[in-house]
DNA sequence: TTAATAGTTGACAATTTTAGTAAGGTATGT
DNA sequence: ACATACCTTACTAAAATTGTCAACTATTAA
């Protein structure tokens, strides 16, 4: 019952994202190094991210990717689903049943349809925007408002 | 984010378990032959469940597997967790969070901690013993009370 | 117009996890 | 003693995951 690192590092970046683009699109080396994240490997989630519609690209030099949409509009949800294939925790659910032979004598099944349904719930009630201000909240601590920001 | 088909397994049998042995022990083969279910593969399973005292054996001819504890007392969640070692989403969580060197500047972690609990909260909710009754409520329309059981 | 930046895309390799098999052993009732 | 059925470890094959490589296209600034 593990997530993918893959759908880890696509929340992390999108919050990275978020809390470091200030309307400037921000390039995905940037959010690389920050998040320690292979520089390929994210190439891979935003190029992903970008056909659904959760970013936008801006080509060329001071190019990079920003948010298609205002980050209270983004469910974590939505960025894990986009990067991880199925969010159904078994196979028998695939193609609403079509993939189990057992599904009409099997008990279990509504377990798993049920724990699916909790698991999209609770992902599509957090949005970018509540991650980013807990981000922000906590770099606070390291550099306080009228602080030395650079 | 899928489930294992060997925690998959393990409930479907302790479903089966519960369901066809009434105080008698039912040898793994049988369960094996109606859930389509490997025998080496159970037997695996079924040792851990013993050693998390789910079930208790008995040995010899006539033998099998009975239920450790009244149904309404083992939830899914147990039978999960026996079966399946991390219950966490993600491994920057295990050991408290010792396995991870950015859990401290990182705001995502918050996220897998609450999908974890729910996961858990969720499974934990639903005992054996309701399953039981819908899986028995479900081969009452094959034969009916009355009917001919066999 | 040329060079540098940065996104685009597909193919592929290494690693890890999962699922399943095999084999031999031990206890127990008939 | 023999058959049954649990007990335990070790191993292998297959699949998924994770990450790398390479070549290409679009855009901007000098
Ligand atoms: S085995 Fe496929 S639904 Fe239960
Ligand atoms: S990267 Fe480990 S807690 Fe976020």
């Amino acid at each position: 019952m593990r997530i993918s690192t893959k759908a880890q590092y696509a929340v992390r970046a999108m919050v990275d994202l978020s809390v470091h683009s200030n309307g400037r699109p921000v390039p995905l080396k940037e959010i690389s190094q920050r998040e320690e994240i292979p520089l390929n490997y994210l190439e891979q989630l935003f190029f992903r991210l970008k056909k659904a519609e959760v970013v936008a690209s801006v080509r060329g030099p001071g190019g990079g990717y920003i948010l298609a949409r205002p980050s209270a509009l983004i469910k974590v949800g939505e960025i894990v689903a986009m990067v991880e294939e199925p969010l159904n925790p078994v196979s028998c659910l695939d193609d609403g049943g079509a993939a189990c032979h057992r599904i009409s004598r099997c008990v279990t099944h509504n377990v798993w349809q049920g724990l699916g349904e909790r698991i999209r719930g609770f992902l599509d009630a957090i949005s970018l925007e509540e991650l980013t201000r807990e981000a922000q909240a906590g770099l606070d601590v390291l550099s306080p408002p009228g602080g030395t920001t650079r």
